[in-house]
DNA sequence: AGATGTGAAGTAATTCACAGCC
DNA sequence: GGCTGTGAATTACTTCACATCT
């Protein structure tokens, strides 16, 4: 099992390969994938060396077989489905992004506690009410979760999420959760984004407006 | 200049301080605040060390001081604005979100290219035609960006944003942007946290499903 | 000549552990 | 006794640099 910070770069290898490569492109230099991504070509390198990714010295590595060896590492072989608890604005953002774009991992489900919200597909997603959480990811069988709801309601919604089997979870509600040590969870907080940014913004030296 | 990691963790410090205290308390320890945070105590106070913050050992942090000190790290002693880019479900989600919430942190003028969301205030939040950009951000002395539209365009607005004038910028598509050295960039790549999740969900030991 | 693959070196981030204080 | 503040130790992550290959 490797690094998250691995397993975050390998997915983005694996989506500038597929969808940003001039069409053809049938091989690629560590420093070509390396200036997409946005990181070293040493990075690179060591990145597919974990999943034995090899290339060779004349040509670099061959695409397909980068997407291939990146997909085996990436991919539940039969595919794995997402429940999304929260059908507001980011929650439709999340399933109309998601909608598919890959094969073997989508959102299935969506939840929310608005009557006017559920019982409609939506991007070909389901939305059920809230109380039949448990009762559709036991029937689909999903382990991994998003949550989408205000910071109130989010730590009830990992709990259940959490008691009706799922193993791994994205918050973007801004407040941090408290699961067992067992489950993954990814924070996605838009407020240490904001503060963060506008921190550096500000101590970077400042823009030369030449007006 | 502090550590990108360490601003995440005091931006996080200050909203729980604020907001997620029992009315009235007056002190704080650090493995308290380490509890709410999902930290380690001595990262708590390795943190708060970095800008000055200091407590005793008989009573803690101060709640009040704390929050003060964290805000004039954190802070723009006179405010800062924000521009959004994309009025789409996830802009819609970012307005709403931050409307209101931080007194020295504001989105203050969103854009879009379609003629159909733009002359019309969202949430206290002007929004604007894309060609009005440079005009509007260099009126109101605009420093931050937020990019919220298709992955098509990401690349082309960051080069609008860093021309006129923005030094930090949050990226919400899933591309990765290219952008000079001194401009912050911080990448919140909705799929890479998916794709993550669901590896981790994955490799995790099973849930016991007793039934 | 210019790649890859990788041990070794270097950096950054976190935790340990304990002196000093209340 | 239990806390803070912090040098030292540890761990995690990234880059260097070079032997090797084509």
């Amino acid at each position: 099992m490797h690094p998250q910070n691995v397993i975050g770069r390998l997915s983005l290898y694996r989506r500038l390969l597929s969808n940003h490569l001039p069409t053809g492109t049938q091989h690629i230099y560590s420093h070509e994938l390396a200036n997409l991504a946005r990181v070293s070509p040493a990075q690179v390198r060591r990145d597919l060396m974990t999943i034995n990714c090899t290339g060779s010295p004349s040509k670099g590595y061959r695409v397909d077989q980068l997407i291939e060896c990146l997909s085996a590492e990436l991919d539940h072989p039969t595919g794995q489905s997402v429940a999304l608890v929260g059908i507001g604005n980011l929650g439709r953002a999340l399933i109309t992004y998601f909608h598919g774009r890959r094969e073997k991992l989508a959102i299935m489900a969506a939840f929310d506690r608005e009557p006017e919200k559920v019982n409609r597909l939506f991007h070909g997603c389901q939305c059920y009410p809230l109380e039949e959480l448990e009762h559709i990811l036991k029937r689909d069988d999903i382990r991994a979760g998003i949550i989408a709801v205000p910071a109130t309601e989010a730590q009830a919604v990992a709990e259940r999420l959490v008691a009706a089997g799922v193993r791994g979870i994205v918050n973007y509600a801004p407040v941090p959760l408290r699961v067992p040590d067992d489950v993954y969870l990814e924070e996605q907080d838009m407020t240490t984004a904001l503060e963060r940014v506008a921190y550096f913004a500000r101590k970077r030296p400042p823009p030369r407006r030449e007006d």
